[in-house]
DNA sequence: TAGTCTGACATAGACTATCTATGCATCGAT
DNA sequence: ATCGATGCATAGATAGTCTATGTCAGACTA
């Protein structure tokens, strides 16, 4: 039951913003990007780091095409699109304003 | 899509911490103190309300008995277990760690 | 050259927990 | 007499995560 890590609906906003930050990155890139960056709290499972590609491909929010990695493996790459960016601003000052709000009734003494 | 409020999972948070500082709360007062509380960002719909209420009665987090308000209207109070308590230390430490690990992801430069 | 590890993508199905919508009932005030 | 606020509850829709599984190819090792 306690819902291991990554709360549904933050997925997306951890994608965008590496993404935002890191230019041009295939789905295996991402998902490590995201481990490293949150110390290894946070950990992208493949079964859902796809699905939410895919998501995010039919809204619009990412362009992909298809290259080779330095190890010459075949491999997907994303980058953001404009409406990708409007997006993770939207997200990120949704997130920010949702943890204050959980934060102040956990805090409120 | 850009899941309203109140991110799945969290919802026991607010009640357990709600209820830890308030002592016996029946439900709509639960959910009105969480909105007063968050300063209006979280409402609590009742849909989402009562559901996490019955899932808590069967975790044994909370106990429930009937009684009556001060406007004399019948209504189902809760208060903790020793179980809710040690549940609320486990959800509230779990909630800062991801907090911290998504927030790192974002911030990082 | 066979075998194993890792990188890389993908989907199906289970599961959890939220929201919407609806229903019922009572109290107080207009 | 009606209406708004209080108060509880459930059914169904929806969304998004996880588990499990499968495929394929390059790289390294025995």
């Amino acid at each position: 039951m306690p819902r291991d890590e990554i709360p549904p609906g933050t997925l997306h906003l951890l994608i965008l913003k590496t993404l935002a930050r890191r230019g041009e990155l295939h789905g295996y890139q991402i998902a490590r990007t995201i481990q490293q960056n949150s110390e290894d709290v946070l950990q992208v499972e493949e079964g859902s780091l796809y699905p939410a590609l895919q998501r995010m491909l039919l809204k619009g929010w990412v362009k992909a095409h298809w290259g080779t990695t330095d190890e010459n493996r075949r491999a997907r790459f994303y980058r953001l699109t404009p409406a990708g960016r409007k997006q993770l601003q939207l997200e990120q000052s949704q997130f920010e304003r949702v943890v204050r709000a959980i934060t102040r009734v956990i805090q409120t003494a």
